[in-house]
DNA sequence: AATGAATGAGGTTTCATTCAT
DNA sequence: CATGAATGAAACCTCATTCAT
């Protein structure tokens, strides 16, 4: 397997990449990722295959970075509504945070750059976050739905919340808070 | 007086956006479009000045189209939650069939080629599902936040239903009802 | 032969191109063109066949009225000096005071849309003025060359004084005379 | 390191341009230029951002080369007149020499892409002859006249001679003697 | 391994000319 | 005859990827 020396660089041009992305969209060129990465413009193409590949990567990075902000730390000896808003704030508080790569994760999600493996592979990164979620809707209204159903919209619930408190950082915890009780609300 | 416009011809062009876009997403290149709609390469721009005006025009039909089909027919002496529901329901049979205009829309929202202004137009095309979704939420919980966050909130639960029941059709009634009544459940 | 019916229309697009290639160049769409004049694209087509045939005629229209303008009034009972300077002096106040038209011709005259039988045309326009030239240079120094290299300088220095009493209008009278004896010296 | 700008692909586009340029002007397209260059199409825009940039750079050497060819070897230890027929032969030798040259630089002149910054340091680049003109005109009857004026008049009669020696080659020095007789008339 | 020049397909838009109305 | 929509061939420039150095 001949992995390319220098995983400094590597991650330069995923972090180039990751701020181009944020302000341009995916179509930014090859070539302006690299500039941003400090990195010659064929160098890029040593680390990664395509442009492609490129993308794809980032994007499940920083799933994975989501997916185990949300859950680092988890009270698992706590109640369950507790857990389950902990993870929320903790999602709420990377995805806050950390606009820009929520900005290039949004891009890449409705990218057809990402490829159909990529997105079943960040599926299953939130698999601890459905597990918690599995057992919070357990014994509501929802518990006969499809569990990719109640994930679909706690994702949906997570980000449309995000973007009001971008909007008006002050209400952070109102907002928080709110977007909380509505989820426990719809499951409960 | 010389060849008039063509209304046919106009939407043709339309259309072959809407097929193209919906395919390989916002990129498509003019003469694609232009091929799709079995116009020349050159009638396209004299019917759009530019791909962007294009573009923007086929966004805001398609949401007025939405937003029409969504409250037309309402029944306005009935209950709130009856009137709700009957919104809910129109707006995700017109999601769940046209799944193109669908599928075109999202591409369009999150394209760079959409002004400003026409993202102003589309909210203002929603007033009339705001203010119905103004009156449910009026005396339960969600009450202080701002409207728009609720909106969104709308969107994304009936976006995420829609996705449900075009993957598993024969479910449409049950995903339908539930995912109303989670929102009923988050208003109330 | 087929002539159109309206001469007006005719020397509407005439006039059109005029102004139109005065600030444009010779690139000028045949659409701004016919805007300009107030018809129709397609008319254009109707009173010129090509764009070229539009092109030459304005060519060969401008310079009849150049040359036209240089002689008209000439007195021939004078002396020769006095008529070379009166022709010097009308076509300089002609080119001075249509600068316009001026600038169409300089644009005309090197553009290669211009054919070699219109530059023929037109050099045998200025026959009149080469017969003046002809007399004048007859005893001096410049007896034994080619009449046209003489005519060439001719043009030469009445396009440059132009140039400057444009740039300077307020010593109109002062670089006329001053070219006009440039010339002279240079004949005798 | 990788591989260097070449300066040879850099004259090669110059001369492409120069070759294409002479014999169909200024709106050759730049897949022309690069053809005759033995260059791809893209390969152009590595060593010129736009091809108003080529034009302006061609422009400018091509300036510099014929203000160099005209005063090369000026024997400045001679007297005036001598010193500036030296100048106007070899002006004219240059000029007749490469009328490939010649027809470009004249077809630029006339360009609206070359721009006035362009125009100014072209102008610079005649400081040399300008102060030639200057001494030469100093006491005779041009010597209240702008010596932009001179330096124009000089052009054009230089322009006008290249034009009869290129069409009558064997009588080259002949007319280059003529020309300047008359200019030097002119001037004192 | 790193660099950046080389490549040529492809994108949007313009335009002279034709032709339906 | 007048009109202006229709056409499709360019035009300039960008870009992912390859390859010489």
């Amino acid at each position: 397997m001949a992995r390319p020396r220098s995983a400094d660089k590597r991650s330069s041009i995923l972090s180039g990449a990751l701020h181009t992305i944020a302000s341009q969209g995916p179509s930014v060129s090859t070539a302006v990722i690299a500039q941003a990465a400090g990195v010659s413009n064929g160098s890029l193409f040593t680390y990664f295959e395509t442009k492609a590949d490129l993308l794809n990567t980032l994007y499940l990075d920083l799933k994975a970075e989501m997916a185990g902000a949300a859950l680092k730390g988890l009270p698992t000896d706590r109640e369950l509504r507790e857990q389950l808003q902990f993870m929320w704030a903790h999602w709420l508080h990377w995805a806050t945070s950390s606009p820009e790569k929520r900005r290039t994760l949004a891009h890449l999600d409705v990218s057809d750059e990402i490829t159909a493996e990529s997105r079943k592979t960040a599926h299953e990164m939130m698999a601890g976050i459905a597990r918690l979620l599995e057992a919070s809707r357990a014994h509501g209204p929802m518990q006969d739905m499809p569990l990719a159903f109640v994930l679909a919209l706690l994702s949906a619930l997570a980000d449309t919340t995000t973007d009001f408190i971008l909007r008006d950082p002050a209400k952070a915890d109102e907002h928080c808070e709110a977007g909380f009780n509505a989820l426990w609300r719809m499951l409960t």
